[in-house]
DNA sequence: CACCACAGTATGAACGTTCAAATGGGGTGT
DNA sequence: ACACCCCATTTGAACGTTCATACTGTGGTG
């Protein structure tokens, strides 16, 4: 038979002081005598004492709680990038005393719902946004309501810059990825390189495009880029239905926004070029199905993202000074892999940037 | 300027009656006279009253959240599967009123030492575990301290039969997944078909085995199974490493334990094989990389399971006998998704069994 | 020697809820 | 008329912590 859990009270009878004091010893050492400190924490480990959370909450109306939206997997391919983010931000949340709390919604406004409700009843200390896009009424809703949170995603916007922005947040260079890409491509002797993407969207697609288009006209084709672009839905079917418009406009090489679309694009090419051709496409995200089909891609740092968006944020939580601490505005330096088409198994990582 | 929280005592004598009445109205309306019910519900409505979880929590010792550890991707290919149960997990947990919380452990004994933990500081209600097996330690220490939870997986054990076990868990039946990836590649024509597993556990890969065994036996194929089988570990590596073995024996399909394999087999047999013959290989669980690659895959419904897995725990949670409510131990059956390969975006999906 | 500052420790109150028991106001039965 | 019971509602206490404040003793200062 297991004995009853020990509170402050009574550990604190039992050792012959007042709770305040085992209290201190825990939250304020510093308060208490190095003597009794001792003979407390001594006691505290013995018995296992354990704070509850509950009454700590009810009290200081903070819950050492942090939230995360869980979005529906959408496509599958693309999908592996939360769960990687997911997990990385779980340890690191885990390793800074922070627990971490799951809700699901279809769209901003049941979000911004569900983190009403969150900080209502179970008093959330802070939230996780991820996939920010332009006229996104989450942050707005959030420094409305002084909610302290950090962003996965920089806030897109035409007019103001990010940052200036009053929240912190951390993103991925996309640009410099892309960009890298097509460097990579023109260093293969490629020059009609085409970029395959997604419809305007004043967000992660035309930062991503912006970056293939900085590239080609670095190296000097200041032909009519557009022409060697296309902009459609983020399928797999949709990437290959692009490719031949693109092909007929002389593109010999692709870099892409999303890994559905290259290998959506890698696929119909594979059927119509001939054999001894190997398509050149380079993907992005570098999702598991990219490594399986040995497709290059450009891998964003999404652990190491997550653990930036934990710092933040703690940091912030902790109260202290937006001056000090980790930077408020990241952005960061994917890598390219380069991998040979189906050689399964024999990858050849190859870091840029960073 | 937002106003304070509305508290039962404030909301109360607001309207002129006392804080249990108005609690009450909420946890048990069939105590207080419908006109009065009335008039506390509009109350509760107008003011947006919220319940304090942490004071419930306190009071009560229950928090209405459950605990999931976020295994660390292995692989990124049957990484999609843990995806797919998170977010169904944390649907069905949403709607049956239960917050999600997460912790990430490497063993194990980590899990445990998790478990203890916020079993104490937060009061956790229950736990939800995956990837059971032969001797699960975890299964043992939650059973000896009384801690409710539910497994998906069944307790894999040779000496006890899983239906008789004391907790609740929700599996899916893959032996019957491999019978009919067997039984469909029998119709395709094939005598010899192989199988691709794991080595021996007592548990998941040999369940996932019996099933091609069971459908070639009843086939008539009577020789000498074994040869026809191979053990090795779980990547796409390994998976292609064991064909050549496989095809000196003469099998011309095979079954896999997971797309890992199924994939890596699959590009070493396109290596080896004519380009005529199409190589016929059936994966298992339906990741995202099958259909990518265009491979046929046995699909587990896990989005099920995970829903059948919040309804007996909270149904054994909200303390209901075992001998109503969903049915404690249950097996489902998965379906066999079939493909063309690479045939990119053209699946053709077809169900069995369920 | 009375006084004060201060470090160390202890006490009262509060956070918002639910459980257990008490109260009040109709009936209904004898 | 009285006892009785039942329903609706109220009151006291408790859950385990931390904040604010009060107490105690020691050493220094005028």
């Amino acid at each position: 038979m297991t004995q009853k859990k020990p509170t402050l009270v009574s550990l604190a009878e039992s050792i012959g002081v007042s709770r305040q004091t085992v209290s201190n010893v825990l939250n304020a050492p510093q308060r208490v005598k190095p003597a009794t400190r001792e003979r407390v924490l001594k006691a505290v480990q013995e018995s296992g004492y354990r704070p509850s959370a509950a009454a700590r909450q009810l009290r200081t109306r903070r819950s050492m709680d942090l939230g995360l939206r869980l979005t529906p997997v959408t496509d599958g391919i693309n999908g592996a990038v939360q769960d990687r983010f997911l997990h990385a931000l779980t340890e690191a949340a885990q390793d800074a005393g922070y627990r971490l709390t799951l809700y699901s919604a279809r769209d901003d406004e049941e979000e911004i719902r569900h983190i009403d409700e969150l900080l209502h009843v179970a008093d959330l200390d802070g939230f996780v946004l991820t996939g920010t896009h332009a006229g996104d009424p989450r942050t707005a809703w959030l420094q409305e309501h002084a909610v302290p949170f950090a962003a996965f995603g920089r806030p897109w916007s035409r007019t103001a810059d990010p940052f200036e922005s009053a929240h912190p947040w951390v993103d991925i260079d996309g640009a410099a990825g892309t960009e890298s890409a097509t460097g990579f491509l023109l260093e293969q002797g490629h020059r009609r390189i085409g970029f395959l993407g997604w419809r305007p969207d004043e967000g992660l697609g035309d930062d991503r495009r912006a970056g293939w288009r900085r590239a080609m006209e670095a190296a000097g084709s200041c032909g009519s880029l557009n022409e060697l672009s296309a902009a459609t839905d983020d399928d797999v079917a949709a990437g290959a239905s692009a490719v031949d418009g693109l092909l007929a406009r002389g593109v010999t090489a692709l870099v892409c926004a999303s890994d559905s679309l290259a290998l959506g694009a890698f696929a119909q090419l594979r059927a119509v070029l001939p054999p001894e051709v190997e398509p050149a496409v380079v993907g992005f995200d570098d999702t598991p199905v990219a490594a399986a089909v040995g497709l290059s891609s450009v891998a964003p740092p999404v652990a190491d993202a997550a653990r930036r968006i934990i710092a933040v944020l703690s940091h912030v939580l902790a109260g202290r000074p937006a001056g000090e601490g980790p930077h408020r505005h990241q952005v960061l330096k994917p890598s390219l892999v380069v991998r040979k088409p189906y050689a399964l198994g024999r990858t050849v990582p190859r870091r840029q940037g960073g």
